[in-house]
DNA sequence: TCCACCTGTAATTCAAATCTGACAGGTGTC
DNA sequence: GACACCTGTCAGATTTGAATTACAGGTGGA
């Protein structure tokens, strides 16, 4: 995952620090589901459900596909994307930094993440 | 850190998961330092300041400590502890499995972490 | 005594995240 | 047509977390 703005860090933290998101990918571990099957697996209701997932999936911790079944019915299937999440006083440190050099940068109208003079 | 129940896993990722204390981890990487001071580097009030340290104390990532100084003021000293937070698809799961043991342990009367029959 | 520091907490406001219930729409089967 | 599935979203209640203000208390020095 390279190098990550406090903002990605946050956002994968977040996401993953959460009850209920935790369950999530636990049930997803073993496999992709549709959202109704999970909703029911893990008792929640479903537009709770997809309110997680998109925090799940913008953290880029998992991934959505709207499928046709066999039988015409159509199925969004979310499967888990692998993730290896290391968080050191140097990961913050070199978080913290990418944000100053942004903010620099767009102060001077050049805002492209990872450009350093 | 060994292993973690979901709690104490939530703990840490949520204390770190927020921009404020991001930013209190940073500073605290540089040095310790006692409340009024690091909340004044931050812009932070203090009473906010302590919630935060208070988390982050709770999940582990830093430790206070009320001290004398040469003259005799009393200051709360905060310094940050070394951490290695490593998240991956088996941490989540063994968490949540040790959550099961725990509960089923609390069920049986013995709710001591870890023990497994 | 007054001022400049410090710690600590209670009360309260405010914002954001979480969660529920209800709705509209689609397909296939009995 | 009625039913059992599915997706998707919105309005609103509720809960939690964040943040401010105000207070009480302590020390040392001018």
């Amino acid at each position: 995952m390279s190098v990550l703005t406090s903002e990605e860090l946050l956002a994968l933290l977040a996401a993953v620090g959460h009850a209920q998101r935790l369950r999530i990918v636990g049930e997803l571990a073993q496999g992709r589901l549709h959202v109704s099957e999970l909703a029911r697996r893990l008792g929640l209701s479903r537009p709770l459900l997809y309110m997680h997932l998109e925090r799940l999936e913008k953290a880029g911790l998992v991934a959505g596909a709207l499928e046709l079944s066999a039988d015409g019915k159509a199925m969004k299937f979310f499967e888990l994307l692998p993730f290896d999440i290391h968080v050191t006083v140097d990961t913050v440190l070199t978080a913290l930094r990418e944000d100053q050099a942004l903010a620099a940068g767009a102060e001077r109208g050049t805002a492209e993440k990872g450009k350093r003079t």
